[in-house]
DNA sequence: TTACCTCGGTTCGCTACCGAACAAACATAT
DNA sequence: ATATGTTTGTTCGGTAGCGAACCGAGGTAA
């Protein structure tokens, strides 16, 4: 298995991944912990190595949406790098696990440098915002059954792993649904052959049935993050000018 | 009343302005025209001062999910500030009117000097992220009735006015919701003296009660966007430093 | 053992909204 | 005035998902 990393680490040319290497702290972050209220200043980034971190909204009737799922390809705290301090959703560890953690300030003197960390970190604004629109149009006109599908593809894409913990009543709360609701097409899928859980654990047996079941955004989603997260030299070539 | 210009221009200080101010050019956007098509390269950025813009949509089942609407708080072109060229989204002129244009390389330049206009897209990519993540929850938790208000309280205060041209099948589009659905809840409006309308053409009679009938996310937004584009004076005294 | 808690399975009636269709009112061009 | 297109009003059956409740199976702890 190769060595699980951060992605946005990964293709910072060496001399800018070793500027911030010292502030890097390698944490473990368990399962549930809030890591930001809303409200409350962001004082460190975390680049999930092998973790999943959702942004979620709480809404005055009290249901609650899930705008964001960020895991090995991505960071939390763009409000440091948008200089604005904080936001007002709630950040929640859904899938514990290990995480890069660096504060604010040598993450904020790197981007200073207007260097690579600053143009990489413009790019991954763009896949959020591209992430976050395909999430508003498929809440609206996508079945459970497909956001379902789309949102587990997506859990396994950020730990690079086929099996989670995880109950029904989690998985229901970020789809913003009822946790019955749930139920009934997770007993689809694991009659289909798509999916087996047992008890707060889940994995997926067929990858590729898990994609037919699921609807277009998750492609679309995934190509964004390609697109945009290539090596610094690749954009070089190619990229904008 | 006063005269009508962007917010975001407005707060820019004096000298960045003045160095914009060659390049801008004022310019007519007719309605329902296209600004860009999925994946066009965005040669132009706008600032709308008295028009109404959209970014939507179109997904794979024919369905269309507005994604942002711009008025005269924004700006069209953050792939410009993000160095990424194109979206995947269409822009299309909701409401015609006027806006101001400026082309992709003086953009730039201003943007590379690292002062004011830097700052200030910084905090509108926040604004907006804001705007998408409350869309989102918004479109899966909240009503027809109440996404319709919403929807008109937003266009108002993007064009600062009470009337404008709008049938109902092109607003049932942004909203992501059928023709017949507008008509049921615009005439029960219509009879609680919220609204006014005639063949493509609608008023808002009452304001207050209109902000009675939404939800709270255009609130949430609202203050997000004065939170984050105050004058930069106000922002060396108040901000992050 | 007993008790308790968590997690998943299932049912009930109910509501919001859909897709489709058709009709009526209005506007514009000829 | 007549024809044609646009906009709105209304209705129909159908369905996805809701909220609430209850049950049972599995785990945990005394």
């Amino acid at each position: 298995m190769v060595s699980p990393t951060n992605q946005l680490l990964a293709v910072l040319p060496p001399e800018a991944y070793q500027r911030l290497l010292p502030s890097l702290k390698l944490v473990e972050l368990p399962q549930h912990k809030i890591l930001y209220h809303p409200g409350e200043n962001y004082q460190y980034a975390y680049f999930p190595s092998r973790s999943v971190i959702s942004i979620v909204t709480v809404m005055e009737n009290g249901s609650m949406a899930e705008i964001g799922v960020i895991g090995n390809e991505g960071m939390i705290g763009l409000p440091i790098f948008l200089h604005t301090n904080y936001t007002n959703f709630t950040v929640i560890v859904q899938v514990g696990g290990e995480a890069y953690r660096i504060a604010r300030q040598p993450l904020q003197a790197e981007i200073d440098r207007n260097g690579a960390l600053q143009d990489l970190l413009r790019h991954y604004v763009q896949a959020r915002i591209v992430q976050l629109s395909q999430t508003a149009a498929c809440n609206s006109h996508h079945k459970i059954e497909q956001r379902f599908a789309r949102w587990l593809l997506t859990v396994r894409d950020s730990i690079q792993a086929e099996e989670f913990q995880l109950t029904q009543e989690f998985i229901s709360q970020m789809l913003g649904v009822r946790r019955s609701g749930v139920t009934v097409i997770a007993s689809q899928f694991q009659k289909a052959g798509i999916i087996q859980y047992k008890r707060g654990k889940i994995w997926i047996v067929s990858h590729q049935k898990l994609e037919a079941a699921c609807c277009e955004c998750h492609q679309i989603i995934t190509n964004e993050y390609s697109r945009l997260l290539a090596r610094q030299s690749d954009r070089q070539i190619a990229g904008y000018s």
